[in-house]
DNA sequence: TATTGTTATACTCTATAACTATA
DNA sequence: TATAGTTATAGAGTATAACAATA
């Protein structure tokens, strides 16, 4: 009797462990603090890196296309650019076709600043993943991304 | 020579698709979405339910207890708790030996609501894994563990 | 001295709504 | 009418620092 509810409250307890909701929550917390250590050295938020990477991979993207991808609103990216701008990293240009937009280009400082920090994010992910086969780790990214797209849409 | 500088920018283009980091980031903000919409009929949030969760699972439990495994600080779960409490979901109770603590227990409301929460909570995980195996899933949640164990130990 | 619960406070991130200039 | 960028503002979630009671 007194052993039926014991075992209850041990099912119970294990429950959170059991759901992905819980587990990414947790998961995310922690990697997002040692990728915020890795940046803060190079006054970036994780945020802002992943805008350069995108202007990086993609010169002349536009705000609006910057929010779309990283799923935030378009208002939120003003004060990134202003940031990534104001040290010189991106500039805007006006678009010939469409006076409307300004899009992102990569400077040669934010070339190289990307880089150095690339390589930093390199070597944390390399850290994260010292104890993963390459299957694991392939295996992470592949479901995270069925994750993704099977939500997105919903 | 134009081709160079466009395979860089695709291969720079697709980097952020290759980090853990982004992936994580951008599949939690989807499944904690889905989550809170789910909780909010019943005006739950995902840290609610979670500290509920725990303090079903082990009646008696601190709230120092909690945030630590919430990997949260203890003044944030005050009003938390405070919440859960005015909802008659979980109550306060002295310890014998210390005067300091004070344990959560569930009360029979909070046994019930739980229970009904913890339904459309399993509902939403079943359909976010609905185009996984069970293989799959299992090696998201069993990889999400080696990578919390891996960085808590840092 | 250290720990539990608590309060007050501030900060970060993000969303919402409204505006402008264009289309 | 719709879209891009912008601004102002508010909210959620969290951390920090301090305090009282207790260990």
């Amino acid at each position: 009797m007194a052993d039926q509810i014991e075992d209850n409250a041990k099912l119970r307890a294990g429950q959170l462990d059991g759901f992905i909701g819980y587990n990414l929550k947790r998961a995310n917390l922690l990697v997002q603090g040692a990728t915020r250590r890795v940046l803060e050295p190079h006054d970036l938020t994780p945020s802002a890196f992943a805008t350069l990477s995108l202007v990086m991979g993609r010169p002349g993207i536009t705000q609006s296309e910057v929010a779309r991808q990283l799923g935030i609103e378009r208002s939120g990216l003003v004060a990134l650019v202003d940031k990534l701008q104001g040290r010189g990293f991106v500039k805007r240009e006006p678009v010939p076709g469409d006076r409307r937009v300004q899009a992102l280009h990569p400077t040669s400082a934010g070339c190289a600043a990307y880089d150095v920090v690339l390589r930093d994010i390199r070597n944390l992910e390399d850290r994260m993943f010292k104890d993963f086969s390459e299957q694991e780790r392939g295996a992470l990214l592949s479901i995270l991304g069925k994750l993704r797209t099977g939500l997105e849409e919903e």
